[in-house]
DNA sequence: GAGTAATCGAACCGACGGGTTCGAAATAAA
DNA sequence: TTTATTTCGAACCCGTCGGTTCGATTACTC
């Protein structure tokens, strides 16, 4: 998902130090990514509504003109932030994912790498901002959505389709709903705390295998009686 | 829950047209639901920060100075709201855990009452804004997480600690983080596209019937061997 | 009816918000 | 070096915010 967490990869590849010409106005890749860096900070730090442009201003280190050569406003900014990121975890899910192994380690494995993703202190703080602007940006809130918690539960879908293909799986009925019942069953009691904040760390490594063993244990006996 | 959404009771009684004196100045309960319930509008609608006071002194019908006289400041305010309320939910809640049924029908009528509750609407909204302004108030978000979500599952745990009591129920190991699982999985799939607008209105009471009764299933599935 | 106290309402305060402007400085191409 | 252009940085604009003040008004008590 969108975790506002991690550093930015340049896709444009950073200027190789005065090869090309000078960029355009506003064209700049490395301080365009240098302004959404400390964006990034001030808005994970103090969330939307409190952090002012000239915070921003401040921690990028960028004048308050340059900034405005960049993005038109305050929401363009914090849109560009959301946006940029598609999280590496998604790739280490896709890899276990593909891994030729019994169903039960294949759960395990996704659930706690999803699991442990999803609560981490930068996907939360991100989350919050986000839940916290819905009602002036809805359709961003969608997209981080969309592009982010759920691909989890797309991704293992897929994978449990693909299984009832190859006859590893006696068919299922709705693979989509089952698949969002494991991911939430795997942060059960852990999501929601760690939202609102009275979970105020990440659960521990055991915490979380705890939680998604039993997930998986209970998914396998509802579901489970037919495959692997 | 705390859910920011049905009116409120006057606990001191509404003074009964003139029999006691005149209220002192910031001690009139009738003014302060008044201002209460007029703010609890305007937060509702555009969230903590886009709310002004002067928005509330004019949906509450009452001037400024007065409205600083009843409370400190907006923070302040917002507590008072937050905390007004417990809702009737739990009176619901507890009403089903006390009738003396087979453990899956009981089950799945707190479920679905729970989840209907929790994805309300005006729950939902509430949970947002509650989420919006952790960063500054996170002891009140705190509060709001204990005596509201939390609730629903520290009841079921009790229940179900009765249960195995009355040997109707083999031993749990972890029966608060069976309530909570029990919780979660009745949202599961649901949950987080609501709070995230993904899903703009609440689900169809068959939506929720069905999800819960999965929940039942699988629950009884993977725990229910040795009861009812 | 006189007196007292709560409320009103509108003006006011200082701070800060997002956003703009513009000349000076820096940098690169020519 | 000249020229073109991006960036800087600080001042500035204007609106709004939370919060205060204060005289006028209302409503109650005696």
């Amino acid at each position: 998902m969108s975790d506002l967490g991690e550093a930015a990869d340049i896709e444009d590849g950073k200027r190789p130090e005065g090869c090309g010409g000078r960029p355009a106005a506003g064209e700049d890749p490395v301080k365009r990514e240098q302004i959404l860096d400390g964006a990034h900070r001030v808005f994970m730090r103090m969330g939307f509504d409190a952090s002012s442009m000239n915070d921003i201003t401040r921690e990028a280190g960028v004048s308050k003109g340059t900034l405005y050569v960049y993005f038109r406003n305050k929401e363009d900014l914090f849109a560009a932030i959301i946006q940029r990121q598609k999280s590496k975890i998604f790739e280490k899910l896709r890899e276990i994912l593909e891994e030729d192994r019994p169903l039960a380690e294949v759960l395990h494995d996704f659930g706690t790498a999803f699991t442990t993703h999803l609560l981490s202190e930068t996907a939360i703080r991100g989350q919050r901002i986000v839940i916290g602007v819905i009602d002036r940006m809805p359709e961003l809130a969608s997209t981080f959505f969309q592009t982010g918690t759920n691909t989890g539960p797309v991704m293992l879908c897929n994978f449990l389709e693909k299984q009832v293909a190859r006859g590893r799986l006696k068919p299922i009925e709705d693979p989509m709903m089952i698949s969002r019942q494991f991911g939430d069953l795997c942060m059960a009691g852990l999501y929601r705390p760690r939202l609102f904040g009275e979970m105020r760390e990440p659960p521990s490594a055991e915490r979380i295998e705890k939680n998604v063993a039993s997930a998986v244990r209970l998914f396998l006996g509802g579901y489970g009686a037919g495959g692997a």
